[in-house]
DNA sequence: AAATATATCAACCGCTATAGC
DNA sequence: TGCTATAGCGGTTGATATATT
């Protein structure tokens, strides 16, 4: 982890429901310069959040590959024969459900699944298999313990060591840290950040979104006091590498794995 | 139709682990 | 080695929606 320069300056946050026009400031913000500094996105995001708020706000809601809806019998099945075997270690349970979240599985399991698992866990033994992102997991319920993960085979050449759903769209701050471009300070010169938050479907029209200047003055609604903010006109996009990390759009996994780490981008 | 109870889920809070200084 | 910043996790809360009386 990167130690911050300035941590989040003191100024007053909002706190309860995201509104739209924060929804897509930080979408915009993230579509454009990735995830370097949860800390110290806010600000020039042009958002009263705390960095946590962001965070969670992202990870629990505007990320692009959050399933929603009703959970399927199958996944239901999954989170329970899960919890019988970790608990409440939800984003490990998470992490077996593509597109679910942590906190989206918490909640289902204390609203539905929790007076279920009491009441009706079989002792029938199973096996299940199960795709999760890249990996191949075979899971056993033994008939007094839950399941046992027999095999878990990476069928990715990246592998996610920590178990943390492959598709956040971190780069480890040691990573960034080692580039020769602090975001924070790019952005302080040239803050500029441009409103282009529809969908651009394909990578080569994403990639052309990346190209593009980013303006704040062009996200509706600002409600920061601009004097907050000293906007400047320059016009700089990041150079690579900062590009692949913030190339969350193609919601396809594959895409980040094929993303070049940390030693290849830098020929190492 | 109104009041009340219950369910749902987004968001917050506090804590821990990790890493840089 | 201790301090500090940050990320992430899990428990909890509170606002809102829905069901019931």
């Amino acid at each position: 982890m990167v130690k911050a320069q300035h941590a989040e300056e003191k100024m007053p946050l909002r706190k309860g429901a995201w509104t739209p026009e924060e929804d897509k400031k930080l979408t915009a913000y993230i579509k454009r310069y990735g995830i370097w500094n949860w800390s110290q996105m806010p600000k020039p995001a042009g958002l009263a959040r705390s960095g946590k708020s962001c965070r969670l706000r992202w990870m629990n809601y505007l990320r692009p590959d959050i399933k929603r809806g009703n959970f399927s019998k199958e996944e239901e099945e999954t989170i329970l024969k899960c919890h019988e075997e970790l608990g409440n270690r939800w984003s490990a349970i998470a992490a077996m459900l593509p597109g679910r979240t942590d906190n989206e599985i918490k909640n289902y399991w204390h609203t539905n699944l929790k007076k279920r698992f009491r009441n009706n866990w079989s002792t029938s033994s199973t096996t299940v298999s199960l795709k999760v992102q890249n990996w191949d997991v075979e899971a056993n319920q033994n008939d007094s313990s839950g399941i046992n993960l027999l095999h878990c085979v990476a069928a990715s050449k990246v592998s996610n060591l920590d178990g943390s759903h492959p598709m956040s769209p971190q780069l480890s701050t040691a990573d960034l840290s080692s580039s020769s471009t602090d975001p924070a300070a790019e952005i302080d010169r040239n803050q500029t950040i441009e409103e282009n938050v529809c969908s651009s479907g394909t990578f080569g029209e994403l990639q052309s979104f990346w190209e593009q200047p980013f303006s704040l003055e062009d996200l509706c609604m600002v409600e920061t006091d601009p004097a907050e903010f000293t906007a400047q006109t320059t016009k700089t996009c990041f150079p690579e590498p900062i590009y692949p990390f913030i190339s969350y759009e193609d919601v396809h996994h594959d895409l980040w794995f094929n993303l070049p780490n940390h030693e290849e981008m830098h020929g190492m």
